[in-house]
DNA sequence: TTAGAACGCGCG
DNA sequence: AAAGCGCGCGTTCTAA
């Protein structure tokens, strides 16, 4: 953990101007918490039963492939299970079941190269090792249904209802001192701002930060945020942030170029990098996602090794059998050009990885500084896990820095907003996006000042002299249909 | 019985 | 041998 913020540490000469970092909006993050987020609560009770029934049914197909005569091996490892008599079935729950069943039994992927599980145990069942095989038995594409259908079960439709206040109707909320025009219900986060390495916040009881959106049944959970009656949820988010802040740090003048003038990036790294001239002829899977995975994965310090994994992935989750001449030779070959193109990233990188070697700190756009004693460990896993973090943390933490200055410009314009009699409340931030609730009626204004506050928050006296060398683009969306959605 | 590790997975 | 940054949380499994 990193309270380090803005502070100069004792021995540890600092070889640039390091500023202050002095801008948590506290006050903010409070009252966001008091306000908390409209729920539900039918609609989470409706989709859980949903989920529950589809548990069952998978549930019993997955348990037919089961050979009878071993079931017992099942039973005796399991404690939990056994009530209801007959009820004998595998716990598609625990992993170590999964993996008998899977590896042992049925012998799925044998004769390919299995990755193990953390500790070396057994082989692992995760997503990615499970996506790869989907194909070669009926059952893994069941056991990823159940996973998904019992963990959005699990953590959101049963919990989120649970832990919902009733915030009632009245002149002034004795939870959030707003007057409401009927009763809701709404759940209250806890929002962390010294518990990250980088500066992010973090948010828990509930996380609010990780609620689903990328697969359909996940969106559905989303839906069941709503306003309270009579208002409208807005949010505003910034796009390709992380990435335009390595545009912005190392000064590359391809991905500034690019970025200026307004262009895709993953498009334009595919034509470069494949040396392609008609956008048109740019594949999807071909070629947008490799450059797609390394434009994301390289501020993360991905290898050619973590490039290969996810471009079978990529494949798999497609239904596309993995091209014979794509393999690990391959992305190598493919990180080296990326490099090749963006030059200026390769000393960025270089610039982190000094300053973590020489002084143990690297730090952001705004002065706050991370320790990365690992750098100088004795085992090489730790040193190089660590050169990954030096090298992410001014990316990250910078992106951090400015979405603070954002929330900070918003809340100063909601306070007049307020004092003039419009109710309008901020709610959530999740790294790069704030949600917001405002009164039927103000809802295209509040996303105007969302895009207009946000997107000048590089430009504010807290981020120093540093000019903005790449546009910020905020995207701001009203939710017309009254429920948290997407695009 | 229980605290914590292991595993897996939701998000940016 | 591992091989991608930052989080929080649910269930299963294990060691005390």
């Amino acid at each position: 953990m990193s309270l380090y913020g803005g502070i100069e540490l004792p021995g540890h000469p600092c070889p640039e101007n390091v500023r202050r970092l002095d801008l948590l909006p506290i006050p903010q993050i409070r009252r966001m918490m008091r306000m908390g987020v409209g729920i539900d609560k039918e609609w989470l009770w409706e989709l859980g039963s949903k989920l529950e029934s589809r548990k069952v049914e998978l549930r019993k197909e997955i348990s037919s492939y089961v050979p009878p005569d071993k079931l017992e091996e099942f039973v005796s490892s399991s404690s939990g299970e056994g009530e209801g008599g007959m009820g004998l079935e595998l716990n598609v729950e625990s992993a170590e079941q999964v993996a008998t069943l899977l590896f042992k039994l049925l012998g799925v992927g044998s004769g390919r190269q299995l990755k193990r599980t953390k500790s070396g145990k057994r082989v692992s069942t995760g997503k990615k090792q499970l996506e790869t095989l989907k194909r070669e038995h009926a059952i893994v594409p069941l056991i990823l249904e159940y996973r998904e259908a019992s963990k959005l079960k699990n953590t959101y439709t049963d919990r989120l209802p649970e832990i919902a206040r009733l915030h009632p109707r009245g002149e002034e909320c004795l939870i959030c001192g707003r007057p409401h025009r009927e009763d809701h219900w709404r759940v209250h986060t806890e929002i962390l701002t010294t518990r990250t390495d980088t500066g992010r916040l973090a948010s828990k009881s509930p996380n609010l930060q990780n609620i689903p959106v990328r697969t359909v049944l996940g969106r559905e959970v989303r839906k069941a945020f709503v306003p309270q009656p009579g208002w409208k949820l807005v949010a505003a988010d910034y796009s390709q942030f992380e990435l335009r802040l390595l545009a912005h740090l190392s000064r590359d003048a391809n991905m500034l170029r690019i970025f200026r003038e307004g262009g895709d990036i993953h498009l334009a790294t595919a034509m470069r990098a494949f040396g392609i001239d008609d956008p048109k002829k740019v594949d999807k899977i071909l070629h947008r996602a490799p450059c797609k995975n390394v434009n994301f994965g390289i501020a993360y310090g991905l290898t050619y090794l973590g490039l290969y994994d996810l471009m079978a992935l990529t494949h798999a989750t497609a239904g596309v059998p993995v091209p014979d001449w794509l393999d690990e030779a391959w992305c190598m070959e493919f990180i080296l050009k990326w490099f090749e193109l963006y030059p200026q990233c390769v000393e960025y990188f270089e610039l982190q990885h000094y300053r973590a070697k020489r002084y143990e700190i690297v730090w952001t756009m705004c002065g706050r500084v991370r320790p990365v004693p690992e750098v100088r460990s004795v085992h090489k896993r730790i040193r190089e896990a660590g050169l990954r973090q030096a090298g992410n943390m001014p990316i990250q933490g910078s992106q951090a820095d400015i979405f603070k200055v954002g929330m900070a410009r918003v809340e100063r314009r909601l306070v007049e907003w307020r004092a003039a009699g419009v109710g309008v409340e901020a709610l959530l931030p999740i790294h790069d996006e704030l949600l917001v609730e405002v009164e039927e009626g103000w809802e295209d204004e509040v996303k105007t000042l969302l895009e207009w506050e946000m997107g000048r928050a590089m430009h504010d006296g807290q981020t120093g002299e540093l000019r903005c060398r790449v546009p910020i683009l905020t995207e701001g969306k009203v939710m017309e249909e009254d429920r948290w959605t997407k695009e």
